[in-house]
DNA sequence: CGTCCTATTGACGTCGATCAACTCCAGTGG
DNA sequence: CCACTGGAGTTGATCGACGTCAATAGGACG
């Protein structure tokens, strides 16, 4: 991996369609990348002492299709998107698939096997890419000489940690079309972040993908996007996708289940009064073998 | 329990409500704990300097319905529970509540606020409770000091993450029989490691929360549960449960998609071949306003 | 004893899954 | 160049699981 050579130009650091084939063209990816264009790309402030500007990690091209890590592989570097897109797929003992997330710019793979020792999803590109490797005791052990580093490792796990719970809200709360509908300014959002618009962007995954991730089946994220289309929110063609209306679109995620919009007291007992809203254990006879 | 007299003697800064009953019996929650306790308690090796010994945090005592702290309270403690059990629970924009978890001995409250200095969830008391209050940043001061305190807040930050991720499994795949199931089995689980019974236990919660952390309605609860109630699975009378046949009830979240069994190479390519299964991204013409 | 809350159960409606037909496009090979 | 193939995507018809609404029962508590 990290194939080296490469010239080494690259100046911007956007997303850029690696030529692949031959040899020389494709060669606008750094081998290595240093610390603090690490944590720019986390958006992590950190101070790095003078005596540590040259620590750097390398960085691994992928082609679409491409496999990173899987499921399984020992915990031992985690993985920063630096361009491109993938995707993380678990699979459960059954052999069923779920899609987990779609890591781009910025993101990273591989957090979630640090306690079992080993990555708990497949990371497949879905595009080039190019992933900067940072192996994970190494960095941990600087904690030691960069103040800061700490920091940076609990804030990459706690991306994580809030990515999953709002997959936890999506799935548990939304219907097909606030799912989709989530998912297209999410990613309208982190698009236009990195500078891309946010109103005009293409998929990079099939409907099964987005469907798997969603909780849904393809079919559905079809006919959601064709809903959406064909009220005007905006156009589909493919994976080819302009917002015309994003207000509406987030509209649709307010909808299912908005009865209540009751007051919340919010004041009072400073988390010591509250009135015992919740019942003492009830008695329940000692459960002598009823049911038939 | 607890029906305080309410002699009162809070020692520690944090909000105790009364002691239980008059003053000597329900004494087995001392003010402090150790860190070795704590690190214990959270499943954690941790090797403690004998010049660290002393380090200590206070206990917290809550009253069923009782709140620990709220969404939106600023980020300053992480709760450790030591005993008892509480719900966390999102609310949303639009007034929408979610359950996300119910923590008990061993669990971390408050992880996710780390990064937006706020906690995002409310959590709440669902039994009389001992909480560990753990200053997050004296803690993470001792990182220089205590080889493996740094471990332990990975492990945290972690197992937080695996329980999320274990729940957009949850949501996305499973049925409600299955979500049921796999809540209970992990229960049984839980308290089995716990010393107390695998088999017999009762629910804290209401049909209503244990729906909302599931993704389901309290109906579909209640239905799920009388079905397996039906087949002689367990019995159940309120929150009371005797469970009857364990390996039938693992069956149960086998079941839905069992469709494809296949094998999955998983050789070959170490990580670097794969043929492109991704196609690269299709054309689609420039999209010139399409759609009517 | 009456009220409130939790839980159960039934009837019915709806959203999304399932099955299937079709189109579109890329790639392949004649 | 075109015919064939196969995967991605769209759309329709149908079915089933779960949500919704409602009635009822039972325990907790004042």
């Amino acid at each position: 991996m990290v194939d080296a050579k490469v010239v080494c130009m690259e100046t911007t650091n956007e997303a850029q369609r690696a030529p692949a084939s031959t040899n020389a063209p494709a060669a606008h990816a750094r081998a290595m990348v240093g610390l603090s264009e690490l944590a720019n790309l986390l958006c992590v402030a950190l101070d790095i002492p003078a005596d540590m500007t040259d620590v750097e990690f390398s960085v691994r091209r992928l082609q679409p299709g491409e496999t990173l890590c899987r499921a399984g592989d020992e915990f031992e570097f985690l993985y920063v998107v630096r361009s491109g897109y993938l995707k993380t797929v678990s699979v459960d003992g059954a052999g069923n698939e779920q899609v987990l997330a779609f890591p781009m710019r910025g993101d990273t793979i591989g957090v979630d096997g640090f306690d079992r020792g080993h990555y708990a999803a497949d990371a497949i590109a879905l595009d080039s890419c190019h992933i900067i490797i940072v192996p994970f005791r190494r960095v941990a052990g600087l904690a030691g000489h960069i103040p800061g580093i700490e920091r940076l490792i609990y804030s990459v796990f706690n991306h994580e940690l809030v990515h999953r719970q709002n997959m936890v809200r999506l799935l548990g709360m939304l219907n097909a079309q606030a799912r989709v509908a989530n998912f297209l300014l999410d990613l309208s959002e982190r698009f236009g972040q990195l500078g891309c618009s946010r109103s005009s962007f293409m998929l990079r995954m099939t409907r099964q993908e987005l469907g798997s991730y969603l909780g849904i089946k393809l079919e559905t994220v079809s006919r959601a996007l064709s809903a959406f289309a064909a009220s005007g929110l905006m156009d589909v063609s493919r994976r080819e996708l302009v917002l015309n209306d994003v207000e509406a679109l987030r509209r649709k995620l307010e909808s299912p289940a908005a009865k209540d919009c009751e007051r919340r007291p919010r004041s009072a007992g400073r988390a010591t009064s509250c009135p015992p809203t919740v019942r003492l254990a009830p008695k329940a006879r000692p459960l002598s073998r009823m049911a038939a």
